[in-house]
RNA sequence: AGGCCCGUAGCUCAGUUGGUUAGAGCGCUACCUUGACACGGUAGAGGUCUGGGGUUCGAGUCCCCACGGGCCUACCA
C-alpha cells in the first residue's frame, strides 16, 4: 500500500535518517554563484562553538533560530549560505590538554612547545569534532563542504596579514603595562575575560611612619600585602589635612624603603584617611599614578602570584600567605591601626576562576578607540541594526567607553604573534619568518613566544572564511553577511570586534549590486560591514528561572531532551518560547506538549493517506517548485473549504511576516494554532462525510484539496520542525518527491486573494452555534450516544440561509437529530443559548438544574451589564467622540448593539425561569 | 556607582506602535475508547495584569515612586 507511515509517530528514527540523508545529498552545500546571477543571497556565519565544546541549551536555541531563518530564505529563493566551523580556543583548549597529560604525570613543558602542540592537534583530531556531530543531529543546515577550523592554514595566513598591516598601521604596539594576569594559565588576559564577584573583604588601615618628624600618615587598602612594593603614598593637593607633609619622605613598614608623598588625584579626600599607598607594578591606577609622578616600579611577585625576592623577607610565600604575614607583622610593630569589613570586586579569570592579578608584563596591545570610531558609525546610521533594539544603545555605551585590547597571550596554543626579537633588540613584524635582522644583520632572529588572543582570530571571520585577504567572487557575493544571530554574552567579545574589523579590512569592498538589490539591500551604502544585521536571543533558563551552571547543576542537556520527545519538539519549544528580548525558563512540560503536537500532524497525515489511497492512490499535490501565492489548485466549493483556503492564507502572511522581524514565537504559535485548532479540529471534521462520499467526484476533490493544503502546509511548518515534515512531505509523494527534499521546496505566500473575510464570519456563526450546542448537551448531561433535536430563531436572513446549507454539518458535529425553526420567544425558551446572530433551544425532557442555570445566567448577565456600563461611559464621553479614531468608536457603537440584544436575551431567559 | 530587564490564570509564558470582551501550553474539573490521533475528543473553572500615584477620552501597554526577582558594565584605595 502508497504512503505508509508507521502507526505511531516516533522521532528518534525519523530524525537520524533524515539528518544522515541531508549530509549526504549535500543539500545545503553552495557552490559560488556564477557571474551574472541574479538570484537573492543570504549568508549566515555560524558562531563558532569551542573545539572542546559540548551542546547545550544556547546553543541548541541558536542554531534552532539560525536554521529556521536559512531555511526560510532557502525556501523562497535565495542562495542561502550557512558557514559552520569551530574556535580553536586558546585557554580551553590546551587546559584540556593539559589535563590529558597531567592524568600521565607530564607537565606540558616537558614536552616543550612542538610536542605540546602535536597533542593538542591529536585531541583535536580525536574529540574535536564532537560539538558539529552533535550539531548534525539538530538539522541545522548548514554547508559542510565549507566548513573551518580557526587554526587553518589559509585562516591563519589572514590572521598574520591582519597582525603585520594594523601594526604597520601603527594600531598594535607592544608595551609594559599592568595587564590581567590569571596566575593558573600563566597568562594575560582581557578586561572582557575577567568576571567580577562582590565578596566580603577588609579594608586595612596602616600607618607609615614620616622620615624626620614624630608623625605618620595612614592609609587605607584591601590589598595590605603590596605594599611591599609601595613606591609612594598619594594625597590630594587640596587636602588641607595634609598639606604641611608636602614634599616630606616616610618609611615604608616592614620594608624600610623611604618613598615620598606625593599629591595626586588617585587620592580622593573623601575616601577612607584621604591618603593613598602607591604600588604601580600591582595596580592599574596605581601605575598610571607612577607614570605621572615618574616613580619606580617594583614588582613583587612572581607569574604564579608568589612573592619574589623584592618581597625581601616574604620571597617564596603565595599571595594568600603573604597578607596573612604582613598584616601579623604590622600588627606585631603597631602599624596596623584599623580594620573594617568592606566588600571588594574581586576579580576572578572567566576560564578557571583563579583570582586574577593586575601583573606589570611586556604586551600586545590594539589601539582600539579609531578602529571603534567606524564601528560606532555603522550602528548610528543604521547600516547595522541591532534587535532588540536595547541591545543597540548597550553596544554603543561600550564601544564609547572601550579601552586598548591586549592581545598577547603566554599560551602555546593559538596563532603565534608573527613578530621576531633579535639579539640587538630589534623587533620585526613580518608575514613570514625573516632570515636575517633587518638592522644589525644577524641570522638568528627569534619568533615571539606569545600567541594571539583566540577572539582575534574569530573577529576577522567573517571575511577570512570568505578568503580573504585574496579578493575572490564568494566574498563578492556573500560579503557582507546578512545576519549574525548570538547570544548577549559575547556581544563585546565577538560581535563588536567583527564590525571593528570588517569595518576597517573590508573597507571599499562592494557587495556584487544585482544580488545586493536583489536581496532587498539596495539601499545599504557601506558593504564593509561584516553583517547587515545583528538579532540577540535570549537566554535560555532551568525551569525556575535559574541561569544553568554546572556548579548548581541545574544544566539541561539538550540531548537528553531530543532522546525524550525529538528535536522537532525541542525546537518548536525554543521557538515558541523565544520571544524577543525575554529569557526563555525552559520547561519539559511544554516540550511534551510540542511532542503531541507532532504526533497530532502525524495522525492527520495519517488520515489523510487513508483516505487517499481509497479514494486515487495516485493523488499528488501540484508542484511548487517556484514561489507561488496561495494554493492555486484549491477548488474551494464549500464553505469549509473556502474558509480553511482563507485562513491558510492569513496565517501564511503572519508566519512571513513574524519570521521577517525573528518573532519566532508568533510564527510557531500562529502554525501550531492553524494546524491544530482550525484544519484538525474544524476542517478534517467537516471534509469527512465528503471524503466519504460515492457521489461522482466529491470525494476525489475533496482529497485533491487536502492534498494541496496539506503540503503547503508541512512547508509553511518545515523551518520549524524540519523532520516530521520532511517525513511527510517524501510520503505525500509516496518515495517519490519533485525534489530531493522539502527543504529545497518554496515556501508558501499570501495570496489576497484568496483571503475571505465572509467565508471566515460565516464560519464563525456556525462554530459558535455548533459550540452553543455542544455547551447546552452537557449542561443537560445528554449522554453522549443520542442525538437531540433543536429549534432556531435567526436574525437575519444570512444566517439562516447559512445554516441551512450546513445543516448536515451542524447535525453531525453537535450531535443534532433534527434542527427546526421557530418564533424567537420559542427559541429562548430555556435550555437555551443565543448569541446576536440566532438563539437555540435544545428539546430534551430532562430537566435543566435551574439553580445552576440560574447561576450562569447571572454571571453572564453581569459580565454584560459591567460592560454596558463601560460601553455607554465611553460613548457618552464628547471627549472620547471626538479623539477617538473613527474606527474605535464604530467598532463600540456596534458593540453597544450587541450588547443590549445579549442583555435581552439573558433577562428574559432569567425572568423564563423564575416562573 | 551607573545601566538594563522582569513581576499577567496553580505552573511556564504571550500580549508590535496605548483602543472595544486580557490569550496559549501544562496542570485542574466533568463527560466521551465517534471509523487519524487517549501524545486524543467535547465543554468548563481559574486573572481587581506586584502595590501606589500620574499623563490620557481611554493604560497590562507610557511616566514617576515603592516592593520583590534577575542581569550587565565600572580602575576609587
Amino acid at each position: 500500500m502508497p504512503h505508509e507511515l508507521p502507526k505511531s509517530y516516533e522521532p528518534g528514527a525519523i530524525e537520524t535518517r533524515w539528518a544522515e540523508y541531508w549530509i549526504k545529498e549535500k543539500l545545503f552545500s553552495v557552490p559560488t554563484p556564477p557571474l551574472g546571477d541574479t538570484r537573492p543571497v543570504f549568508t549566515l556565519l555560524l558562531p563558532p562553538p569551542n573545539v572542546t565544546g559540548r551542546l547545550h541549551m544556547g546553543h541548541m536555541l541558536n542554531q534552532t533560530q539560525m536554521d529556521i531563518v536559512v531555511r526560510w530564505h532557502r525556501m523562497r529563493g535565495f542562495l542561502a549560505l550557512w558557514l559552520p566551523g569551530t574556535d580553536h580556543a586558546g585557554i580551553a583548549t590546551q587546559m584540556m590538554v593539559e589535563r590529558q597529560l597531567a592524568s600521565e604525570g607530564k607537565k606540558r613543558r616537558d614536552l616543550g612547545r612542538e610536542k605540546f602542540i602535536e597533542r593538542v592537534w591529536d585531541w583535536k583530531k580525536h574529540y574535536g569534532g564532537a560539538i558539529l556531530d552533535q550539531m548534525k543531529r539538530l538539522g541545522a543546515s548548514v554547508d559542510w563542504d565549507r566548513e573551518y577550523f580557526t587554526m587553518d592554514e589559509n585562516l591563519s595566513r589572514a590572521v598574520r596579514e591582519v597582525f603585520v598591516r594594523l601594526y604597520e598601521e601603527g594600531l598594535i604596539y607592544r608595551g609594559k603595562y599592568i595587564v590581567n594576569w590569571c596566575p593558573r594559565c600563566e597568562t594575560a588576559i582581557s578586561d572582557l575575560e575577567v568576571k567580577h564577584e562582590e565578596v566580603p573583604g577588609k579594608l586595612y588601615e596602616i600607618r607609615y611612619p614620616v622620615i624626620g618628624s614624630r608623625e605618620s600618615i595612614t592609609v587605607a587598602t584591601t590589598r595590605p600585602e603590596t605594599m611591599l612594593g609601595d613606591t609612594a603614598v598619594a594625597v590630594n593637593e587640596k587636602d588641607e589635612r595634609y598639606r604641611h607633609l608636602h614634599g616630606k619622605k616616610i618609611l615604608v613598614p616592614l620594608m624600610h624603603r623611604e618613598i615620598p608623598i606625593i599629591t595626586d588625584e588617585l587620592a580622593q579626600p573623601e575616601f577612607g584617611t584621604g591618603a593613598v599607598k602607591v604600588t604601580p607594578a600591582h595596580d592599574p591606577n596605581d601605575f598610571q599614578a607612577g607614570l605621572r609622578h615618574n616613580l619606580p616600579q617594583i614588582d613583587v611577585m612572581d607569574e604564579h602570584a608568589h612573592m619574589n625576592q623584592n618581597a625581601g623577607a616574604y620571597a617564596g610565600l603565595s599571595r594568600h600567605a603573604a597578607r596573612e604575614r604582613v598584616l601579623a607583622d604590622l600588627k606585631a610593630q603597631g602599624f596596623l591601626v584599623g580594620e573594617t569589613d568592606y566588600t571588594i570586586a574581586l576579580g576572578k579569570c572567566d576560564r578557571c576562576g583563579t583570582v586574577v592579578e593586575p601583573r606589570l608584563s611586556t604586551q600586545w596591545f590594539i589601539k582600539i578607540k579609531p578602529l571603534a570610531k567606524r564601528a560606532i558609525e555603522v550602528v548610528e546610521s543604521g547600516e547595522i541594526t541591532i534587535t532588540p533594539e536595547n541591545y543597540r544603545q548597550i553596544y554603543l555605551n561600550w564601544m564609547n567607553n572601550i579601552h586598548d585590547w591586549c592581545i598577547s597571550r603566554q599560551l602555546w596554543w593559538g596563532h603565534r604573534i608573527p613578530a621576531w626579537h633579535c639579539s640587538c633588540g630589534e623587533i620585526i613584524v613580518a608575514r613570514e619568518a625573516p632570515a636575517k635582522c633587518s638592522k644589525c644583520g644577524s641570522s638568528k632572529p627569534k619568533q615571539d613566544t606569545d600567541v594571539l588572543d583566540t577572539w582575534f582570530s574569530s573577529g576577522l571571520l567573517p571575511f577570512t572564511t570568505l578568503a580573504w585577504p585574496e579578493k575572490t567572487r564568494d566574498q563578492d557575493v556573500f560579503y557582507p553577511t546578512t545576519l549574525l544571530i548570538t547570544a548577549y554574552e559575547i556581544l563585546f567579545f565577538w560581535v563588536a570586534r567583527m564590525i571593528m574589523f570588517g569595518c576597517h579590512f573590508m573597507e571599499g569592498h562592494k557587495q556584487d549590486s544585482v544580488m545586493k538589490k536583489a536581496s532587498g539591500w539596495g539601499a545599504k551604502k557601506n558593504d564593509s560591514v561584516p553583517f547587515r544585521q545583528v538579532y540577540i536571543h535570549a537566554l535560555v533558563r532551568d525551569a525556575e528561572r535559574q541561569k544553568m551552571s554546572k556548579t548548581k547543576g541545574n544544566v539541561i542537556d539538550p540531548l537528553d531532551i531530543i532522546l525524550r520527545f525529538g528535536t522537532d519538539a525541542t525546537r518548536f519549544t525554543l521557538a515558541a518560547m523565544a520571544a524577543p528580548g525575554t529569557d526563555i525558563a525552559f520547561s519539559e512540560s511544554r516540550t511534551d506538549g510540542y511532542r503531541a503536537f507532532a504526533n497530532k500532524i502525524w495522525n492527520a497525515a495519517r488520515f489523510m493517506f487513508m483516505n487517499v489511497d481509497r479514494v486515487d492512490p495516485g493523488l499528488r499535490p501540484v508542484e511548487h517548485a517556484v514561489p507561488t501565492a496561495g494554493i492555486p489548485r484549491f477548488q474551494a466549493s464549500a464553505l469549509e473549504d473556502r474558509w480553511i483556503l482563507s485562513r491558510f492564507n492569513r496565517v501564511t502572511k503572519e508566519v512571513n511576516e513574524a519570521l521577517a522581524t525573528y518573532r519566532f514565537h508568533e510564527a510557531a504559535n500562529r502554525i501550531y494554532d492553524f494546524f491544530w485548532g482550525e484544519f484538525c479540529d474544524w476542517y478534517l471534521e467537516l471534509i469527512k462525510p465528503r471524503l466519504m462520499s460515492n457521489a461522482g467526484d466529491e470525494a476525489r476533490t475533496a482529497c485533491g484539496n487536502l492534498v494541496n493544503l496539506f503540503d503547503a502546509a508541512v512547508r509553511l511548518l518545515h523551518p520549524v520542525m524540519p523532520f516530521i515534515t520532511e517525513e511527510i512531505w517524501h510520503a505525500i509523494y509516496d518515495g517519490k518527491p519533485p525534489l530531493r527534499s522539502v527543504a529545497l521546496a518554496s515556501y508558501p505566500q499570501v495570496d489576497e486573494e484568496q483571503i475571505d473575510l465572509a467565508a471566515e464570519t460565516e464560519m464563525a456563526v456556525l462554530q459558535d452555534l455548533i459550540v452553543s450546542v455542544r455547551q447546552l448537551r452537557l449542561d443537560l448531561k445528554v449522554e453522549a450516544r443520542i442525538k437531540i433535536p433543536i429549534e432556531l430563531f435567526v436574525h437575519d436572513a444570512g444566517t439562516g440561509i447559512s445554516i441551512m446549507q450546513n445543516e448536515e454539518a451542524i447535525k453531525r458535529l453537535a450531535h443534532v437529530e433534527s434542527i427546526t425553526n421557530v418564533e424567537e420567544w420559542r427559541a429562548r425558551q430555556p435550555p437555551s443559548r443565543g448569541t446576536t446572530r440566532f438563539d437555540v433551544h435544545v428539546v430534551y425532557e430532562r430537566k435543566i438544574d435551574v439553580a445552576f442555570e440560574r447561576g450562569r445566567l447571572t454571571k453572564e448577565l453581569e459580565k454584560i451589564e459591567k460592560e454596558t456600563i463601560n460601553n455607554r461611559k465611553q460613548l457618552g464621553n464628547d471627549q472620547f467622540l471626538a479623539k477617538a479614531p473613527p474606527r474605535v468608536v464604530e467598532g463600540l457603537r456596534k458593540r453597544a448593539e450587541e450588547l443590549s440584544v445579549l442583555h435581552d436575551k439573558a433577562k428574559s431567559k432569567l425572568e423564563e425561569l423564575g416562573r
